[in-house]
RNA sequence: CGGGGUGUAGCUCAGCCUGGUAGAGCGCUACGUUCGGGACGUAGAAGUCGCAGGUUCGAAUCCUGUCACCCCGACCA
């Protein structure tokens, strides 16, 4: 690509409104152009590097075994109602109208339109096992977009749909996609792990995500030291104390603390470790109003509290009904004395703790010495419910838990018979037997692994494209073009060979373009490899060779420099 | 959804408090000088000041409404 053809638009100033370093260096480099909150228009330049990524995503999907179709992303409502999700997804579906006013849904996610096309379509297990994918626009009307295309509204998506008679076919598939993932991943060049996840709104039992390491992650991800065990955050198990509650030792106190809310202040005020301050977390559940209880210095795990008997769609008490049940508000609240009777949930750590501090229940006040049956009762659940932090024990292996952030880029699960249940999916068996069939869903955020890969993979000056992703292999720039035939004739050349060669080359023939300006955008935009010809290095029959993530020039011999390129890109 | 903030040239922003008819830098166009790390000079093009009402002799500026966008929060006691 000759840049005088082009179309680059870079910026020097970084855009006000962009908040993580991949949208800063997007918008920076031309890559992506917004058009409203989460709309983005990919330029020629950013829909180069998406269709790298959707290439290799198609290419390990088809070595798998799956094949590609293409839905609508326009779905009608009577398929949401099928399973109840025309509610029950809830405001980040988008709904829609035609002009007879007949109600539709831009797809957020294809397994209605799939297993309706899988009931029409598949009618003998012998058309099983089978794996149907697609490469499409995806909407989601998300509550707060943000981070660029990271978080976007309206994103590119690849989501694979696979049907089974058995179960055990289904985790075949599974684990078949699993190692699909892992290859794309692989060959994309980028730093990431696989972990054990919830399967949150899509269902389903088993679930693993991919993500991308990157300290701007918005999750978190643990894993064990001895490496034994990964997991979504939302789902790693905080080890039971091994220890016997030990023997109270300090009575009773209540404490002025007429400032101090937080646990942090009031370990502070009381000189006290913040771990032996309680936490107190009210929330509405389906049996009523609960408080559960935390350690100060450990975070309550959402994902683990909804699970619990009893609470279901749990939300946050209001302040009204914080007043009504322990009679005192927000800050100083705790399970002793509370107004009405309340459910206490505790940790398993908080359950083994003595001599703590919690809100006494009284505006300004907070009780120390604190100790379970002597001063209130016994915890009515004792569970699991709140985050593991970096360092802990884990249970299992002996290891400790460690904590990484990351981008999820990738998720897998085994649906089971949910959705073929509800729409009636079902197949003939050997016997003549109608059978509902198991299903697989796997996806990956394509247009995110553009984002995430930056996040990962830039300095100061800009992107560093892994090979796999760069939107061209080589950046060509003449020095002093209109003074020098030599350059000018010299650069044509290498501009041949290296696209004969099957390079991606972008040769900077801007006219009047300063070097320095031919440098920043190269290396803003990314490109993995530059060759710099002038009159300086052709009088010794050389050209400069610079790697992207190099600070140093290596002079190359004109006649070697083509096959040398070539293996550097394509070799190894 | 709750709280806060911002809408002025393609981009980043000043001007608004204290009303008098619109500015800077970057970018863009032309010419000249320059030319191995985001050059310089000269001349230029470019804005219904988000939109709709209102107050006023006069509104980017004050008032009301509205729309859009951004940030924070919803894991907090």
């Amino acid at each position: 690509m000759r840049l005088s053809q082009f179309h680059l638009a870079t910026v020097k100033e970084t855009p006000a409104d962009a908040d993580v370093i991949s949208q800063q260096l997007m918008l920076r480099a031309g890559m992506i152009r917004k058009l409203g909150t989460g709309l983005y228009t990919w330029s020629p330049l950013g829909l180069r590097v998406l269709r790298k990524v959707e290439a290799i995503v198609r290419e390990e999907m088809n070595r798998a075994g799956a094949l590609e179709l293409l839905m609508p992303a326009i779905q009608p409502r009577e398929l949401w109602e099928e399973t109840g999700r025309w509610e029950k997804f809830g405001g980040q579906l988008l709904k829609i109208r035609d002009r007879k006013d007949a109600e539709f849904c831009f797809g957020p996610t294809h397994e209605e339109v799939i297993t309706d096309f899988a009931r029409n379509e598949l009618k003998s297990y012998k058309q099983l096992p089978v794996n149907f994918y697609q490469v499409q626009t995806k909407f989601r009307d998300e509550i707060r977009p943000r981070f660029g295309v990271m978080r976007a509204r309206e994103f590119l998506m690849k989501d694979a749909y696979s049907f089974h008679v058995t179960a055990e076919c289904m985790e075949t598939e599974y684990r078949n996609m699993y190692s699909a993932y892992t290859r794309i991943f692989e060959r994309l060049g980028l730093k990431f792990r696989a972990v054990a996840a919830d399967s949150g709104a899509i269902g389903g039992s088993a679930s693993h995500e991919f993500h991308v390491l990157a300290e701007s992650g918005e999750d978190a991800i643990a894993f064990t030291s001895e490496g034994s065990y990964a997991a979504n955050i939302e789902l790693a198990e905080a080890a039971a104390p091994t220890a016997a509650r030990a023997a109270a030792a300090e009575h009773l106190e209540r404490v002025a603390t007429p400032t101090q809310k937080t646990c942090e202040e009031v370990a502070a005020l009381l000189g006290l470790p913040l771990e032996r301050t309680v936490k107190s977390f009210a929330i509405v559940g389906d049996d009523g109003f609960a408080l559960v209880l935390v350690r100060g210095d450990h975070m309550v795990n959402e994902v683990k509290l909804k699970k619990l008997a009893g609470l279901g769609d749990y939300r946050l008490a209001s302040e009204a009904e914080i007043v009504d049940h322990l009679g005192c508000v927000p800050g100083f609240i705790g399970p002793l004395n509370p107004a009405k009777k309340i459910t206490v949930i505790a940790d398993r750590s908080v359950a083994a703790m003595v001599d703590f501090v919690v809100g006494a229940n009284a505006a300004g006040f907070h009780t120390r010495g604190v100790n379970w049956v002597r001063d209130l009762p016994e915890p009515a659940v004792v569970a699991d419910v709140r985050n593991v932090v970096e360092g802990e024990v884990a249970p299992g292996d002996g290891g400790t838990w460690a904590i990484a952030r990351g981008i999820e880029v990738g998720h897998v699960f085994q649906l089971g018979q949910k959705y073929a249940e509800a729409m009636g999916a079902t197949v003939l068996d050997e016997n003549g037997k109608a059978r509902t069939m198991f299903m697989g869903c796997y996806g990956i955020g394509v247009s995110r692994i553009v984002a995430a890969a930056i996040e990962q993979n830039h300095d100061a000056s800009g992107i560093i494209w892994p090979q796999a992703l760069a939107p061209f292999d080589i950046a060509l720039l003449p020095l002093g073009a209109d003074r020098s035939e030599r350059v000018r004739e010299t650069v044509e050349q290498l501009y041949r060979e290296l696209t004969a060669a099957g390079l991606e080359v972008l040769l900077d023939d801007r006219k009047g373009v300063r070097p320095g300006v031919m440098f920043a955008d190269q290396e803003l935009i990314g490109i993995p490899h530059r060759i710099v010809v002038g009159e300086r290095g052709l009088a010794n029959g050389e050209v400069e060779y610079r790697s992207r993530r190099a600070s140093e020039n290596e002079m190359k011999p004109l006649v070697e420099v083509v096959s040398w390129l070539v293996e550097s890109v394509h070799g190894r």
